[in-house]
DNA sequence: GTGCTTGCAAACAGTTTGCAGATAG
DNA sequence: CTATCTGCAAACTGTTTGCAAGCAC
């Protein structure tokens, strides 16, 4: 991951850039996605808000995390179980590998999908813009637990 | 695609194999699912059915997909914006090319993820056990377009 | 006959929207 | 000072659920 602090410092500038505004609940949001670890859904990020920012709307941290999605800055992850999770860290497709029981998501390393990508246009016919790519199994942690999705 | 009247054949025998009853809906259903060439939508799917077999509800074909997606007869993709499709013919992982103009959804060959799996397996620890490989552009038909999703 | 299945309508959850008041620039 | 942003609550959408009546077996 990226320092949260240069990543924080780069999300305000180019909020700024855009001639958006700087409210503090803009603020603390931005550091929260600069420091977040996991890839928190928005209710888990507007619990965290509220914590340090009593003062805060849910609607507001979704029209705050709609706009950073639209700019490109943050990557919005939907799954089919109603779940969505934002990664402000690195807002480009990169494969997860996610739990099935603890539904937690760590990023992966592979390099292969580009040319993948370029691989697919080619045969298709599509312009291809973006992707995603997603691993489903049992985390290290999960795997001595019986299966069982909670 | 395989032939439609085999899988609706298979989907039908394993039904029952599994001691669920054959309702005329269902039957009406599994009909659809063999021999759609596209991802439907729950909704596509119970409008087409109400076309040919007028007394059914949207909730029963929910139901139905539910019951077949558990069995692993039928893949759900979810996307991020609420629309969720439904394959009755490969339900085992395999790439898609999404066009994010018209939301056309078709087939990519690609056995390249399975090996991919394995390797992302080893690197990480995690058990894994399925995975979504989606690639998302414009479609032939869209890319002389302007760009501007719908 | 038994109990799975249906269809309806109401419930549900996460997200979005409209609007009056607050505030960053 | 002005336009953007916030917070609230209501609206919305797709999906799920509870239940009485219907029907497959």
């Amino acid at each position: 991951m990226t320092d949260p602090q240069a990543r924080f410092e780069e999300l305000t500038n180019r909020l700024r850039e855009c001639h958006y505004r700087m409210t503090p609940q803009r603020v603390a949001l931005l550091r929260l996605l600069a420091s977040s670890e996991g890839h928190p859904s928005a209710a888990q990020l507007y619990d965290r808000l509220r914590a340090l920012f009593p003062t805060t709307s849910l609607a507001t941290v979704y029209k705050t995390l709609s706009l950073l999605v639209e700019m490109g800055e943050v990557l919005e992850l939907g799954f089919s179980d109603d779940d969505r999770r934002y990664d402000g860290n690195k807002p480009y497709p990169h494969p997860h590998l996610i739990c099935i029981r603890c539904r937690k998501i760590v990023d992966a390393e592979a390099g292969v999908t580009q040319s993948l990508a370029q691989e697919m246009a080619q045969a298709s016919g599509f312009q291809v813009v973006g992707h995603r790519l997603d691993f489903y199994g049992l985390c290290p942690d999960c795997q001595g637990a019986e299966y069982e999705i909670p």
